[in-house]
DNA sequence: CACACGTGGGT
DNA sequence: TACCCAAGTGT
């Protein structure tokens, strides 16, 4: 068989197996650009399953490109609390407020002008010009990096420029041109569905007759991948100061983790802390013996760096002459009903479902 | 352009 | 346990 042979019977079997496998998801039905688009945000680098309450929450609360405008940025984290990468968040309230303000309400329709808004990339551009808008551009994400890669056993590294172009051009020389919708919702389903990460489902899948992979019998070592992570270890230390019902809290502002959510005054080293030398730090500064005790501790695992957190709760109320530490600087005494109405990250969510 | 950004699940 | 991975983007 010829290459475009070859490449004809790809694309047909691609959409031949969605038209009878294709997942059921709320953001297919009517293909409003408002829609997919607030899911394809939720879903960078998140599965379907975890996303989808977010999904609905979401759009229950923001139905349209006017209503998440109209939104504060505080209520817009605080229904993306617990789902991560906070900038998504961000990026979308301030794009939504740009379609508004700029461009009437009306979402751009081509991959060129969507890649102008905030938070929109290559991949959220395509998905969204060609899934509302028919326009004939591939969406190349991880699942059609891992699927081709296999496909054509093709060991240029992924996470390489010459391999994101390489594998770029090769989903726009498949892409179906007159069906670029069904078929790039195709990829993605075949790569969460059938050719997953590990243990793929190749008995199940509409390709696997040419799959170079599967021939040599190395589906495992696909994709190849050229970086190594190395991880760095962190210490939050959390003090949890409680005055007449109310709690010491700070907004994180710095370009770091969690930035724009709210935490408990926090002293953060690169080693690990002893109670003792917690207990010092702050009382050297309130110039008063402070005690504190150690409520429990976490660790968070993050893609680069793990994150080791303790808790400690203040004994003494004798923060009540402005800030004893550093720590407390820029913090904000909260009443407990506020806090609920505040985004936090999921250690703190954690704690503060103990302490309420 | 290498790196940072979150959380949950899998091996 | 300690990794890896998941519908990527901004800097």
């Amino acid at each position: 068989m010829d290459n475009f042979l070859k490449m004809t019977s790809f694309t047909t079997n691609i959409l031949t197996w969605y038209q009878s496998n294709q997942r059921d998801l709320p953001w297919r039905a009517e293909k409003d650009p408002y829609l997919v688009w607030i899911s394809e945000i939720i879903l960078q680098q998140t599965q379907v399953k975890q996303g989808l309450p977010y999904y609905l929450r979401f759009t229950k609360a923001f139905p349209d490109v006017y209503a998440l405008a109209r939104a504060s940025e505080q209520e817009v984290l605080k229904l993306w609390q617990g789902l991560g990468y906070y900038s998504r968040a961000r990026n979308l309230h301030a794009a939504a407020r740009d379609v508004v303000e700029r461009l009437k309400g009306q979402m751009p329709e081509t991959k060129k002008d969507l890649l102008l808004l905030k938070g929109i990339g290559p991949y959220t551009a395509a998905a969204i010009a060609s899934i509302s808008f028919n326009e004939p551009v591939a969406v190349v994400d991880g699942n059609v990096y891992r699927l081709l890669s296999r496909y054509f056993a093709s060991s240029l590294p992924i996470d390489s420029t010459e391999g994101r172009k390489h594998f770029d051009a090769l989903a726009h020389q498949l892409l179906s041109k007159s069906r670029p919708a069904d078929f790039n919702q195709a990829m993605m389903d075949m790569g969460a569905m059938i050719c997953t990460p590990a243990q793929p489902k190749c008995n199940d899948c509409p390709v696997a007759a040419e799959c170079q992979a599967r021939l040599l019998s190395q589906q495992a070592l696909f994709p190849v991948k050229s970086k190594t992570t190395r991880k760095r270890n962190r210490y939050f230390n959390y003090l949890i100061a409680e005055n007449k019902g109310q709690l010491f809290m700070s907004q994180r502002q710095k370009k770091d983790i969690w930035k724009g959510l709210y935490e408990f005054p926090l002293i953060e080293s690169e080693k690990e802390l002893t109670r003792a030398e917690i207990c010092q730090m702050v009382d050297s500064v309130s110039q008063a013996s402070m005690t504190t005790s150690l409520m429990s501790e976490t660790k968070h695992l993050l893609t680069h760096q793990n994150i080791f957190i303790r808790f400690y709760k203040i004994q003494q109320d004798l923060h009540l002459n402005g800030p004893i530490n550093r720590a407390f600087d820029g913090a904000r005494l909260l009443a407990k009903s506020e806090l609920i109405h505040l985004p936090v990250p999921k250690p703190i969510e954690t704690a503060l479902k103990r302490i309420l």
